[in-house]
DNA sequence: CAAATTACTTCGTGCCACGAACAATCACAA
DNA sequence: TTGTGATTGTTCGTGGCACGAAGTAATTTG
């Protein structure tokens, strides 16, 4: 019968795997799903309260708490910006952009894996359609 | 130019996106997204706490407490299975079940939406290759 | 029948996210 | 220059989520 899942259930089944996958490497990192998340924003370019509750979809009120647990753990500090002393500027420690390195390439793997199996071309139709499907959403994962 | 993304970014993003939308929606329904998560799979069977903690990938003591407060806001009775009398049945009750159409309609619609742009034989291709990725992958969403 | 197993709960801990209310700073107009 | 209004970030209170360790009751196994 080969049933054929619907669209709409494939993409949450699939958003349910790589959540789990997401969560299960992140354990192995000593980090969770939050402060993977804001750390991957983070990778590129330091930034502040503002735009990185922007990009994370979280309200500023709950970032702080994130990010406060975050600087606690050495994962992350806090800087003033001189151009505007409003702002908290957000930039990766050492140990921060380590972790998030270690676990950005664990994830990775993983994820290649999963697709790996797929033949070349059914593979590279489906990134390249994936990779249609995700414009416009925040840099939260880099290659 | 036309930068193509990893397959592995472009799974996280399209997490990231599912993720948000299925927080949305659910907060439209007046559901966390684990109560969501937790309606679904109840959608097909009733059952036991065990299966249940067991197809959501969570400990068992995580989902008393899910599965506490869904009760308390009716959208879920527990029941003793007479055959086994250490197992405690979670059931929708006509309200849950009514939350959780609402919800699935309304996921689906969009999830839908988002994959229609993409012309038809790519959507098909798509849309079987996502298949055949989650294979496995427990009902946590059924068409 | 005793021991091991299974199903579920309780308890304590920590994390996450929200909204409302607040202080500091900035931008701009009168 | 001095308001006035917007923006930035924080605090606080509330509720929800998830885990592991420890405990109880029922079932299975030897």
């Amino acid at each position: 019968m080969k049933e054929t899942l619907g669209a709409a259930s494939g993409l949450v089944r699939l958003t349910f795997l790589v959540q789990n996958l997401y969560a299960e490497i992140g354990r192995g990192c000593d980090l969770t799903v939050a402060q993977a998340q804001m750390l991957c924003a983070l990778t590129e370019d330091s930034l502040g309260m503002a735009d990185l509750s922007a990009t994370l979809g979280l309200e500023r009120s709950s970032l702080t708490g994130l990010v406060d647990r975050a600087e606690h753990r050495g994962l992350v500090v806090r800087e003033g910006d001189p151009s505007d002393r409003r702002v908290v500027k957000v930039t990766l420690t050492a140990a921060g952009a380590d972790a998030v390195h270690k676990f950005h390439d664990q994830l990775t793997e993983r994820l290649e894996k999963l697709v790996a199996d797929l033949p070349a071309t059914e593979r590279e139709r489906f990134t390249r359609t994936l990779g249609r499907l995700v414009t416009g959403v925040p840099a939260v994962f880099a290659d």
